[in-house]
DNA sequence: GCCAACGTTGGC
DNA sequence: GCCAACGTTGGC
């Protein structure tokens, strides 16, 4: 899941009550898809710094509610505000994310260099999904790199 | 700041 | 439903 850290970093999110966020922002349907449809509370996360001086994995998360409404698709101050949303017909949903882990950070660079991760959604060209599936290898490819000493 | 790639909008 | 124009994403 990609944030930038100029609006939520890993650190923001450390600071957060009980280390966790609500995933605020999504408006894009396929990436509210996979978090309306596909994740469960539990379901790890890859935690990714995007448009910034360095981007990369930052730490290890996991999904920590089943979803629900994005406040901030309601409220005419925000950003995310979407006037065609009614509390009635949401069309906006998010789950919250629980940080378990900030890592050194893995750069997009690295990524790329790694031959088991070729396939990998996030290093495709023209991926511009701000919320992507990864793979039980690729998982185990990202989580033994970024926990080894 | 550039620009490739992709998503959305709206006229027809 | 098509598709051109426009907007956004995000690495570099």
């Amino acid at each position: 899941m990609k944030s930038e850290p100029g609006e939520v970093s890993i650190d923001d999110a450390l600071a957060a009550p009980d280390q966790t966020v609500a995933w605020t922002g999504v408006r894009n349907y396929q990436a509210r898809n996979f978090m309306r449809d596909a994740m469960q509370p539990g379901d790890g996360v890859l935690f990714y710094h995007s448009s910034c001086a360095e981007p990369g994995i930052a730490g290890l998360a996991e999904v920590a509610s089943t979803s629900y409404p994005d406040e901030t698709q309601f409220d005419p101050a925000s950003h995310y505000y979407d006037a065609k949303a009614t509390r009635e017909t949401p069309r906006w949903m998010l789950v919250d994310v629980r940080i378990k882990k900030k890592t050194q950070l893995l750069p997009l660079a690295e990524l790329r260099k790694m031959p088991e991760l070729g396939g990998m959604q996030i290093l495709q060209r023209g991926n511009r999904l701000s919320i992507t599936p990864v793979t039980p290898q690729e998982w185990q490819t990202i989580s033994r790199y970024l926990l080894k000493k």
